[in-house]
DNA sequence: CTAGAACCTGACGTTGACGTCAGGTGCAAG
DNA sequence: CTTGCACCTGACGTCAACGTCAGGTTCTAG
């Protein structure tokens, strides 16, 4: 596959694909002439990629954990194991926050459309 | 309190207040010679404001909510409780994610500590 | 063979949430 | 009165994840 079905079937854009690639994060093979070309998984990884960015991994991060999370491969070296433990505890608690800030939103929500309901939680 | 007092107390950079005042999401009443002087309450503020950050809203939208939900206020117009739902539903998104990327990193995690139980999921 | 779509490599532009530096001021203590 | 720390206002720097433009090349269809 080309550079620009990839982009397509992964549903970003060509500049990004390149930008993997300058970062490391997705390597792809290159024709006689220089053009890119990418095997059918690289689709799925750069979803992965995706995925992984949405949850604001920082991109140092991703780095560390994508050949070890998409591969499967047991051979992290105990320091990058505590890495990722470390990591998943950021995102518990990154989760922790979206959970406070999404009851909030609720709350004012549902005074607004229902405003006889007084601020119970307010005091 | 001043302006140090308050950044201490939230734990935020000083520049960071100065920034939300420029925003507009925090005002503070002025010294006779010009400092920053701010109400207790400024503190909690701070706090909700970095807590949006950390949730991802953008500033716009930071801005555009923060005097409903801090104040409890009803007055909200329908467009911006319209705007409050969409947001909602992007921070509910970010949550799936969330939670999708810490299994992920789980089952690394599980696999790479005990590695005699296979990958069921990579089947 | 030729048009034109898709690709290539730089390289500079953008946005958000501040960091940081420069040069000057307010204010409480001794 | 002077020291000195906290504060002030610009204003430029930074970093990430690309967007975008310029100018040239490759590949595919007819």
């Amino acid at each position: 596959m080309r550079i620009g079905e990839v982009a397509e079937k992964a549903g970003v854009s060509v500049r990004a694909l390149r930008y993997y690639e300058e970062q490391g994060l997705l390597q792809a093979g290159r024709s006689p002439g220089g053009q890119r070309h990418y095997p059918d998984t690289a689709v799925g990884r750069v979803r992965l990629i995706q995925q992984l960015y949405a949850a604001g991994l920082p991109s140092r991060v991703v780095r560390k954990v994508l050949p070890c999370v998409d591969s499967g491969e047991v051979k992290a070296p105990p320091a990058l194991l505590d890495q990722m433990a470390a990591e998943r505890v950021r995102v518990d608690q990154r989760i922790t926050d979206l959970l406070a800030v999404r009851d909030r939103l609720d709350d004012v929500i549902a005074v607004a459309r229902d405003p006889d309901s007084d601020c119970s939680h307010v005091e």
